[in-house]
DNA sequence: CGAAGAACTGAACAACTATTCACGGCGGAA
DNA sequence: TTCCGCCGTGAATAGTTGTTCAGTTCTTCG
């Protein structure tokens, strides 16, 4: 054989593959995922449209994997804001504002990838996704729970819940539009924390401290 | 003029147009939304496509009507079950409670009427009826803030919040997928309206009497 | 440098559906 | 009964996008 794929060739080819999905993930950040399509997406990428189907089969597969980068980034992210965290009930408290903030940092991102209408193909991919970062919660919960700080229940169903209440507050079409000034969207963070930690039964004057406890330092973690 | 529409024509032409929108809303509560196709429709209506737009301008139009129908059922529920409670938290559980075994009888239909990828052209619909079962959540929530049952708080955000996490929770990809039985049902409903009073501020031991209470009387209306 | 093969291109293709429209037929008035 | 015009039809049209592939360019190595 006359051609064989030298290192900075591999190197290349991977660049690109980084290229087009950060092209995608761009490109959902900016309008949602139905302007994730084949053709925007090799423009931004510098690419032609076929060249995209060298590096994903299918423009599902292509989705997938965005899906799946973007929740192992906010699934790192919650774990790391509650491993951090001094016990089980603030753990939970610097989860829940951990998800609030990066949904909110990322409004149409999240949007994209938590409910827009996508492709029957990748329903799948979000859905192990979301349950990945739902059970993160119900361990969180299940925790505080054990440790007594909260009253028994279904912690899937709680988790669950809490997710759905953080989205649609924060990002779905009936959240407040002025968010993205700061000072609002740490009220409406602090706001939705609250809510979510009274659902699943912390006590009122304790959910504040827990509240404040875990916004500080999860603000850190916007830019990651 | 030779022509005249006729009372009879005018009850005809009405009918036509029920059937039109009922084949639509059977096809969605069936199959989601995707499969309210033009074609299809007009086939369950026994009516041939072109038929169709001499009674909606397009899709957008149609399926617009069909939210704005469904979700005028639903707000009529809401407000028949929590003008029937005694007090301002009882009508918070009665509407919460009838919302969640709504959503619950229907789960496709209301998969498809609030969460499922729609049109563009759809969306301003979809987000006012929306907003009216918000604001009418968020109305109660007030009432039970102003009699003093509840901590003050931001209603809307709080509204928007709890339907959330009902919907997220019931019908959402993550709900459990066993809630066709009538037990399980019920559980549920208890389970996450329990979460949504507590995340209001209702305090545990009132919140158990008041979801029983909801619960029963809201039942009734599963096939209103 | 030249051969061999991989990577890339982008125009053509294919599948899916909303929408249109020329035509057939029925309903109503005289 | 006869004529006019609305109602209904469904095949054809049109727009959108994912996907393919024959041809071109680039990379490697003898």
């Amino acid at each position: 054989m006359v051609y064989r794929r030298t290192h900075q060739v591999v190197k290349r080819l991977a660049a690109r593959r980084s290229a087009i999905l950060a092209a995608a993930r761009d490109a959902a950040a900016e309008a949602g995922m139905s302007a994730v399509q084949i053709a925007p997406v090799a423009v931004r990428a510098n690419v032609a449209a076929g060249t995209v189907y060298r590096y994903f089969p299918s423009k599902a597969d292509l989705i997938s994997e965005l899906i799946a980068d973007v929740s192992r980034d906010e699934l790192a992210a919650i774990r790391r804001a509650a491993d951090a965290a001094p016990g089980p009930s603030s753990a939970l408290a610097a989860a829940v504002s951990t998800v609030a903030i990066h949904v909110l940092s990322q409004r149409k991102l999240a949007w994209g990838i938590l409910a827009e209408p996508v492709d029957v193909d990748v329903a799948a991919s979000r859905l192990a996704s979301r349950r990945e970062i739902a059970d993160e919660i119900a361990g969180r919960i299940d925790a505080a729970v054990k440790a007594g700080h909260l009253p028994a229940q279904d912690t899937r169903l709680a988790a669950t819940a809490l997710l759905g209440a953080l989205h649609e507050a924060l990002v779905g079409p009936l959240a407040p539009d002025n968010l993205d000034d700061p000072a609002r969207m740490r009220d409406a963070v602090q706001m939705v924390t609250l809510l979510a930690l009274r659902a699943v039964g912390v006590m009122d004057a304790r959910a504040r401290g827990l509240v404040v406890q875990a916004v500080l330092p999860a603000k850190t973690l916007v830019g990651a």
